[in-house]
RNA sequence: UGGGGUGUGGCCAAGUGGUUAAGGCAGCGGGUUUUGAUCCCGCCAUUCGUAGGUUCGAAUCCUACCACCCCAGCCA
């Protein structure tokens, strides 16, 4: 891994700071907690907490709670166990519902300034009154009220003396602004809910954009990034800012949202996955949430070297998935501890094995001998896969075969001896003879094999279930799809058994895993200590895979 | 067709007027290897959306054109 790559942003705020226009780097990452984050908000925690850590600044947490209809206290705290768990601190933790207050009294400023009006006309009209895209807006009948007469329907709303929809206030901008968001954007709309935070305080709650930077504001934000489609957001924000006595002025800067192949990220899809029962949860592995991708295998620094791997600019992008399991594999090689399981079982006799079994200590990885190691038995009666053995080797095959010798990975070189075959053809044991003079790390044959293959003892394995995940989609782009259930990939989850090493029958629900020439693996969370449960995290490279 | 953006190899992405256009992922070739993994080495854009122009010199400046994305919630 190697020094962090450069972008945009962090060349600005370097440029700032440069220039003395800047001393400290205040960011925030401000979730709505109407769902659970995502791969996505991945890229944007690691942006905002890791550009606060590379200036020497702070990174806030900050519920955007302004819309109790959808938030829930569900959500914040997984959204906290995210964050925290993909390794990052926050230096306190922020809600917009703690400035609600601050915001109505600012509100009554722009209204006593003659800078916003209540209206109420219905959300229809309001809409057909909007113009298009290419025609202006027609003002509203009520525009023109004096100040203390909104001052006095602005009370009422809060009051709770109207109802839901019968009036909202609006900032006095233009109507026929070319910027729809100029067009009187609604700043404070009625809603009598009760807000996971402030109870049943207010029946009045504050837009996204009136909010927003107000809440930067009080903050003491100095940068305030978000994605590209709240660019044409930024002329409102400014002059909300440029209206406000407020004690600080944040600058908006926008970069594009991740988009991953394969995968979809937006919380009304992820929502709709969850609600059909397309998946088991939010933490499904196969969701790329970060609780789903945490359950699956994923580690805190392979997400966040995947961050830093994508990069942050305005452009377009769409990032194969060969990135992220690139980059997952990359921290999983040097973390896992490494060990044997068969997934698709053969039997092996050792037909020359005549003693008790052997007891052979081996590493948890070979090249990190501070990780240990543990005890592996060998004797007459063992597993490989299936895989492993082929009656008629293609060519270029190097595992086993008749006539063939393979080395039992950390065990003994055997040959081939013969084969039983079943009632219908299959194999169903096969027997081979050891060679006492090729034990590993004492080796004294010279003998080369060309494969060495994966094993377990048959009489000390045990049996563990095996979940097998795949991508959700069938098509690289589910995202275009409106119909998601045409696209799911009937194949995404496939459960199965594996046999494996003692040292693995046991509930280890932290440990990474490597399952040698198999693929990355961990525990899953519904483990227990009589089922033990193992996810794949991600497969290993396979060339001769790819090759067939 | 209004406004705001973006165009550098298959996918990301540095680069902001001056040697042969960084790097990563993928791919290909080779070496090491008791994981066909890891690791290591090499190859992989005479060209930066297109066409003109300015300049001794342009991916970087200018002009025109083309393509794609976002915006008409009392969502964020």
């Amino acid at each position: 891994m190697s020094e962090k790559p450069t972008n945009f942003i962090r060349t600005k705020i370097a440029d700032q700071i440069k220039q003395g226009q800047l001393t400290e780097v205040v960011t925030r990452f401000p979730p709505e907690p109407n769902g659970y984050l995502h791969v996505g908000h991945a890229k944007s925690i690691c942006l905002n907490f890791g550009l606060a850590e590379e200036f020497g600044g702070r990174c806030h947490l900050r519920f955007d709670d302004t819309n109790p209809e959808k938030e829930s206290q569900e959500y914040i705290d997984a959204i906290q166990a995210d964050v925290s768990w993909l390794g990052f601190d926050w230096s306190a933790l922020y809600h917009t519902a703690d400035y609600f207050q601050q915001l109505f009294d600012w509100a009554l400023h722009l209204i006593r300034n003659g800078d916003a009006y209540v209206d109420e006309q219905s959300a229809e009209a309001m809409r057909a009154n909007r113009g298009t895209l290419t025609e202006p807006g027609v003002d509203s009948p009520y525009r023109d009220r004096s100040p203390e007469e909104n001052e006095a329907l602005f009370l009422k709303m809060r009051d709770g003396e109207l109802l839901v929809g019968a009036a909202v206030l609006r900032a006095k901008i233009s109507m026929s602004a070319p910027n729809l968001n100029l067009r009187d954007p609604a700043l404070y709309r009625i809603r009598h809910l009760s807000h996971p935070r402030t109870g049943d305080q207010w029946c009045i709650y504050p837009t996204y954009d009136y909010a927003h930077g107000q809440s930067d504001a009080i903050e003491g934000i100095t940068h305030s990034l978000c994605t590209l489609e709240f660019e044409d957001h930024r002329p409102l924000y400014e002059w909300l800012l440029k209206k406000l006595p407020v004690p600080h002025r944040p600058k908006q800067t926008e970069f594009s949202r991740l988009e991953l192949e394969g995968t979809v990220t937006s919380k009304r899809k992820l929502n709709a996955l969850v609600e059909g029962g397309y998946v088991s949860g939010w933490d499904d592995p196969r969701m790329p949430t970060i609780a789903g991708m945490r359950r699956r295998g994923y580690s805190p620094e392979g997400i966040r070297f995947f961050c830093e791997r994508i990069g942050v600019t305005r452009k377009l992008n769409t990032i194969e998935l060969q990135i992220l399991e690139s980059s997952i594999r990359d921290d999983l090689e040097r973390r896992a501890h490494k060990a044997m399981a068969v997934l698709n079982p053969l039997k092996v006799v050792v037909t020359n094995w005549d003693q008790v079994s052997l007891g052979l200590d081996v590493p948890w990885h070979p090249k990190r001998p501070e990780l240990g190691s543990r005890t592996m038995l060998f004797g007459r009666e063992l597993s490989i896969d299936r895989s492993d053995f082929e009656l008629n080797p293609p060519e270029g095959f190097f595992r086993l075969s008749p006539g063939g010798s393979v080395r039992l990975k950390y065990g003994f070189i055997v040959d081939f001896e013969d084969v039983v075959l079943d009632a219908q053809g299959l194999v169903s044991e096969v027997h081979v003879r050891y060679d006492p003079e090729t034990r590993s790390g004492r080796d004294q044959s010279g003998r080369k094999v060309k494969g060495t293959i994966h094993w377990v003892h048959a009489a000390s394995a045990r049996e563990v279930d095996v979940r097998l995940y795949d991508r959700l989609f069938t098509v690289p782009d589910p995202g275009n799809y409106e119909d998601l259930a045409s696209v799911m990939n009937s194949e995404s989850l496939i459960n199965g058994q594996a046999l494996v090493e003692p040292a693995l029958g046991t509930l280890m629900p932290d440990a990474y895993f490597q399952f040698e020439r198999v693929g990355f693996f961990k525990q899953d969370s519904e483990s227990s200590d009589d089922r033990i449960i193992y996810n794949r995290s991600v497969t290993l490279k396979h060339a001769w895979a790819k090759k067939k």
